[in-house]
DNA sequence: TGAAATGTTGGGGCG
DNA sequence: ACGCCCCAACATTTC
């Protein structure tokens, strides 16, 4: 079912859509081999459930559980609707580790500190093992469907998906096989490796998760069978900072829009189109926030700590909204989690509600020596400035190559998103 | 999961 | 030999 009603303007974005036409490919496939076929409608959630139920004689629907505001509000409404025909909607933990309504503070309230939520996961009884695959399954009888290109998921004019062809292989097969040869491989020293981003240090199962191709439960086994202490701690936190967000947006449903702290609703958020744009192409002069920017664009993904340097570069920097980043890693990422991504942008932004603190203000230059000292990262994914020796890669007017200059300048931008949060901070409702 | 400004310390050059 | 200065290295504070 492809429901682009009920979200309304956080309808899956292209590159989702993208990956979501070759997911279901995929499980296409899957189920064939089961013998049990993939019926496929489109409209309102609430509305295709509640018929496809009254049309089968179902008497549950089972369905994972998710924290968006609008999946809330339509599981509500589907739950009524079935209430007359006789059937039932179950939801299952899903992609997250946890059930949502487990993890409480003290005084039964939801969390707003990610160290004492963590606390309270580990807590909790572990994530059962996964069932193993079946073998078989009754299948129903078939209802009508519609074949899958109704969906219209592929880009077609231009077809800008070539690099994520190049990149991905969406589906449940290709994210076990990743998951292994993760846990076998570069899982051992992840702590090490997984803040340079030539490397290829992380699992990159993102958009397998997102996808419901594999469950969180799944790695954090496959992790905690193979996977030696410092590594295998540092992952699981990331798993963990991943359900954080999760249990925020379910307790917070408007973290998408606004500020979670209220004082950033006062802060002077400057409208520039060319400096946004110029962000988004990877034009901005800064040779690890083009890199990032433009690997995001060829690939529909992009490593967390270059997110990171490219998100500090737009909301301090340029003083941009960082909902205009939201915006467009929601279109561009193959991951793209509104609870991930709102969680993470207001982490970065400084206004979430455990954030880095605004004034920690990622200078792009030290951040691309320091991450990506030799230049290989920027040598992928910008290959003008492949040329250009390890020592002037990082800052390319120091070579006189051509190479768009600076948008703005490190120290000033700096200094005005100081001031400007200073001024906010002061006028605010604190 | 910073960076820049400011403060402190200690070694060495030098008058 | 001694004090002075310089400054790099490191630590602390501030944004």
């Amino acid at each position: 079912m492809l429901d682009d009603e009920t979200p309304g303007a956080w309808a899956p974005g292209g590159a989702a859509r993208w990956w979501l036409h070759h997911s279901l490919a995929a499980l296409t496939g899957d189920l064939r081999s089961l013998g049990v076929p993939l019926t496929i409608r489109r409209g309102a959630g609430q509305a295709v459930i509640r018929d496809l139920v009254a049309e089968t004689g179902a008497r549950a629907v089972h369905a994972s559980f998710s924290p968006e505001p609008w999946a809330r509000q339509r599981f509500r409404a589907t739950a009524e609707a079935l209430t007359p025909l006789g059937a039932r909607l179950r939801l299952f933990r899903g992609a997250s580790l946890f059930p949502p309504d487990r993890i409480r503070t003290r005084g039964d309230g939801a969390f707003s500190v990610f160290t004492p939520f963590a606390k309270a996961c580990l807590a909790l009884p572990k994530p059962p093992p996964p069932l193993p695959a079946p073998v078989h399954i009754a299948a129903a009888a078939a209802v009508d469907s519609l074949p899958e290109s109704a969906w219209d998921l592929l880009p077609r004019h231009p077809d800008w998906a070539g690099g994520l062809r190049a990149a991905w292989v969406p589906g449940e097969r290709e994210a076990q096989q990743r998951l292994a040869a993760f846990a076998a491989g570069a899982a051992d020293r992840y702590a090490e490796r997984r803040d340079f981003p030539h490397d290829d240090g992380t699992s990159m199962l993102s958009p397998h998760l997102k996808h419901g191709e594999i469950s969180a439960g799944r790695i954090w086994h496959t992790i905690h069978a193979g996977v030696p202490g410092d590594s295998r701690d540092t992952f699981a936190r990331e798993l963990l900072w991943r359900e954080f967000f999760i249990h925020r947006l379910w307790h917070h449903p408007a973290m998408p829009e606004e500020p979670s702290r209220p004082e950033f609703a006062a802060m002077p958020w400057r409208n520039d189109p060319v400096a946004l744009e110029a962000w988004r192409r990877g034009r901005t002069g800064y040779p690890i926030v083009d890199a990032g920017m433009r690997q995001l664009w060829s690939a529909g993904w992009m490593h967390n700590r270059v997110r990171m340097i490219v998100a500090s570069f737009l909301t301090k920097h340029l003083l941009i909204d960082w909902r205009e980043g939201q915006r467009w890693f929601w279109d561009t990422l193959v991951d793209a989690d509104l609870a991930n991504n709102a969680g993470n942008w207001q982490w970065v932004a400084g206004c979430g509600a455990d954030a880095a603190p605004w004034f920690r203000v990622f200078n792009p230059v030290l951040q691309g020596r320091k991450f990506d000292p030799d230049g290989l990262y920027i040598r992928r994914f910008v290959p003008e400035l492949a040329h250009l020796d390890a020592r002037l890669i990082h800052t390319p007017w120091d070579a006189g190559t051509v190479y768009p200059a600076p948008i703005v300048d490190l120290p000033a931008g700096r200094a005005r998103a100081l001031a400007a949060f200073a001024a906010c901070r002061r006028a605010g409702p604190s």
